[in-house]
DNA sequence: CTGCAATTTCAAGTTAACTTCAAGTCAAGA
DNA sequence: TCTTGACTTGAAGTTAACTTGAAATTGCAG
């Protein structure tokens, strides 16, 4: 019932999803995303894994991390590949994240903007210095440029 | 002339500008900011530097990396803490960088909403999957979230 | 003068999201 | 059968922006 065309090597996998074989590795390893083994221990990924890892790519422009996309997909019933419906959820989910990052570039321009002509950048009184939009703090590694999640889950 | 109140302490500066000494540190060594030393070698931050800290923190709350920053910084003549003059330029340059940001994310949550229905995410046809919004490929590293600079310098 | 907090330097660790490398195995066309 | 390219694993490297640690000084209050 499985037609060997729905079985795709890691390579030709990797290139219908713009990324490298090492990227699918990683991911298998993260439990991001599955595969089964042919008789020589040579992944195969279904075609609907290609969705999986659209899901994964999309959620990452979003601006989400790993963590948090693994978290997402660990909430589908038996890990699936998400449906339509699922998909509209989570979509659905991650624009409100956007709509947030969005609102708050906002008010960084317009704070921004209110002070071009101050230059007062003072401490006390900047709302620009003042506006906690830095992504300070927590452990050591990177600077996360989108800043925290407003809302986590 | 110089009275000793000019000068304060690296815990001092980093308690005032809301950062750690460590940081201080990290970022004169990357040449982003100068000290002088006092007798016992200790370093000593007048206050006009206070100023050019927190432009580096506006900047990269920004999403600028320290690189770029430091880029910038350097276009000033010696190396001198931004003037009110030269904070105008600056920010109002770096505003044309959020603006671009916003535009990308509502270009993104557009293609987002319109795809919340149909739910394809097909390799070829979908939008938000083709929107090479990705901060992708160039080198090791984390992945960046803010996406590559629109207009370098 | 004592004692403790703050400071110094330099090296190494942290985090995310991967990539690169080494050394070997598998697949498939000529 | 030969050869070449794709695939395997595990370990180590990459990048940014810092932090942490160790061992030694310095500053200052009492």
């Amino acid at each position: 019932m499985a037609r060997s065309s729905d079985y795709l090597t890691i390579g030709q996998a990797a290139s219908r999803c713009g990324v490298a074989t090492s990227t699918l590795r990683f991911y298998e390893q993260r439990g991001l995303i599955r595969s089964i083994r042919n008789a020589g221990n040579q992944r195969r990924y279904h075609r609907s894994m290609l969705r999986r890892i659209s899901v994964v790519r999309v959620a990452q422009g979003l601006g989400l991390t790993l963590a948090e996309i693994e978290d997402a997909l660990a909430r589908l019933p038996d890990g699936r590949t998400p449906t339509r419906r699922d998909w509209e959820r989570l979509s659905r989910l991650w624009r409100r994240r956007l709509d947030a990052r969005i609102a708050q570039l906002e008010s960084l321009r317009e704070k921004l903007a209110s002070c071009i002509g101050c230059g007062c950048l003072s401490l006390r009184s900047c709302a620009l210095y003042n506006t906690g939009d830095r992504a300070a703090g927590r452990g050591s590694g990177p600077r996360y440029l989108l800043g925290d999640s407003p809302e986590p889950q």
